[in-house]
DNA sequence: GTGAAAGCGCTAACAC
DNA sequence: GTGTTAGCGCTTTCAC
């Protein structure tokens, strides 16, 4: 009757300290190895662990520390190719430490993210990252109130929340400098969300780039897109229905960039010796399309992990230092930027 | 001293009953909603509930009624693109019963595998789903002994466990057909690794069809594989140093697919003219890509939807049935197979 | 219909 | 060093 559980499915500390002969508290010692317990008693103890195959219940130990281990991962959509790379870095960086991530995909809709945020509080986890999708202020406003660590994704909203961001500004600038400097002088912009800081701010460096090489700017070069293939589309349509005034264009994602290229050429327009092209975000197919796509990639990955490193810090931390990280892009020169010698070679 | 803790960060049952001066039992009845109360007190408790933004703790919850309403996702790798799809399946499904997902990328690893589940049990998920890498039947059977309900995705392996296929071989047999009848008599297969079933039994397909419509199959039109772009380029570097006898391929992904088209026009063979070229999974690229690729399509997110569904019904019947779900693929025809006509024409 | 109380499995004082 | 014990926040008998 006292012993009969030994093979029961769930051992629990208390098996563990039945069979072992000694207290709970040394089972627990042991296994979390931060208090000297004497050699005997571990080898007791470890053999009884084996012999039961104990696993330790982390719901409990949660429920004891407040520390369940685990955070929240919040983005649009998995399915959007930028995102795969960014979930790995965090994947990665948490287990490292040990920590799981819950992943959490809301569309972009503010409704979804809020009740995801209160679904992950529910959850007890210690963190949340986030990555918005159209302007979600109210919920970035919701997630400071909380008495939760939370680090803010590609997005720098005004709040007073720790970020990782890549420098967009940098990003928008180098892409549009590289075509100023291919001899390209009339270079329009394809938009994203314009609610999307990220977007507002490649598109400052897109700006400052054509004003410092004295080059004009205005408002009928900048042409609206959502970051979807059709809206690439849409914007190489506008293009063409403009009078194609324009040598080159710099669009705020990849997928655009391709839907703009693909329609152009279905129109009979050559990339780039008529057009040439940057993208953002370096995705795979950037390196297969044809022609292979200049574009600029962000440290998604690297991204990932500072973010979880950041959250880390701020659950152990206890205080709560606000801090912001900025990584830096590269410029990935292709063949849609033309050659060096500009479009009339 | 007794109320001072009303707006405190972490509201619990208790603070809500003392608040409402009802016993925690009562709040507990109310939340769960499964016995009546009388509905003065169920008013009193909301309310108390509505001022203390009181969010119940799921940590406490799982440890008293054994479940953690949470599930684990084991996959290879999300940055491969055949996953994302899936998890979001299983995402939403999960979701939708107020589950959550924890993912889990093991590179195909076994080591990595094991320790996964070892975690996920830690956890105490309530269920584990799980797509293995290459033979790793140990973990499978790891998984079987284990108490805790399993869904196999997309690996039949011989051992007890639910799982939710496509039919692999239905959808080799459904490419190498289209390529017969587009009139192609020499059809290579370019292989994924041999050790996977899902690997195994599209080639069986292609095999069976090639077979029924009296054509010649031998060793020799099977090119070895890894499912990465660059085995598609091995694969044609092979085809064309064998004097390319072979007038069409089919290969087991996409993505090896279009590394071998990509490398038979480097030298200057016409897809679909010289070579028709079917692939596997339908990625997105597949529809952009030029040709844009004939190819099975997997439903990759219904699978998910499927495994959740399962696991559920694991969790909560508490009898284990053992179930295999099949579904499935589809044949996506586009411009990489030819044309109606045939080589010729 | 409602409350009191036991206990899920664990950690961390606190005694010895 | 080691054991005893008090909870963490919740659900669920069991009485009334």
């Amino acid at each position: 009757m006292e012993q009969d559980k030994n093979n029961a499915i769930n051992a629990t500390i208390k098996d563990v300290a039945r069979l072992a002969k000694v207290s709970i508290a040394t089972v627990s010692r042991i296994l979390n190895g931060k208090e000297t317990v004497s050699p005997h008693l571990v080898e007791r103890v470890m053999s009884a662990v084996e012999e039961l195959r104990y696993q330790p219940n982390a719901v409990a130990r949660a429920l004891k520390v407040r520390e369940s281990l685990s955070m929240g991962l919040i983005i649009p959509d998995i399915e959007n190719p930028f995102f795969p790379a960014l979930v790995r870095g965090v994947e990665d960086a948490a287990q490292m430490h040990d920590y799981s991530v819950i992943l959490c995909n809301t569309d972009g809709k503010p409704a979804e993210e809020e009740r995801y945020i209160r679904f992950l509080y529910n959850k007890r986890v210690d963190g949340i990252l986030f990555t918005g999708g159209r302007y979600s202020d109210d919920n970035v406003a919701m997630l400071a109130t909380l008495s939760i660590p939370v680090v803010l994704l590609d997005r720098r909203v005004g709040s007073q929340l720790s970020t990782v961001v890549t420098d967009n500004y940098l990003g928008g600038f180098m892409a549009t400098e590289h075509l100023i400097k291919r001899g390209r002088s009339r270079i329009a912009f394809i938009s994203g969300p314009p609610e999307l800081s990220s977007v507002q701010t490649r598109r400052e460096g897109y700006v400052q780039a054509l004003r410092q090489h004295g080059l004009s700017y205005g408002e009928e070069l900048v042409l609206p897109g959502d970051f979807t293939f059709e809206s690439g589309h849409r914007a190489a349509a506008r293009l063409i229905a403009d009078g194609l005034s324009v040598d080159a264009f710099f669009a705020a994602n990849d997928m655009m960039a391709i839907g703009a290229i693909e329609y152009l050429r279905a129109y009979g327009i050559r990339v780039p010796e008529e057009i040439a092209a940057v993208g953002y975000d370096d995705i795979r197919m950037a390196a297969w399309y044809k022609p292979s796509l200049t574009t600029v990639r962000q440290p998604v990955y690297q991204m990932g992990q500072c973010a979880v490193r950041r959250m880390l810090e701020l659950v152990s931390g206890g205080v709560r230092r606000y801090s912001e990280e900025v990584l830096r892009p590269e410029l990935v020169i292709r063949d849609s930027s033309g050659s060096r010698g500009g479009k009339e070679q």
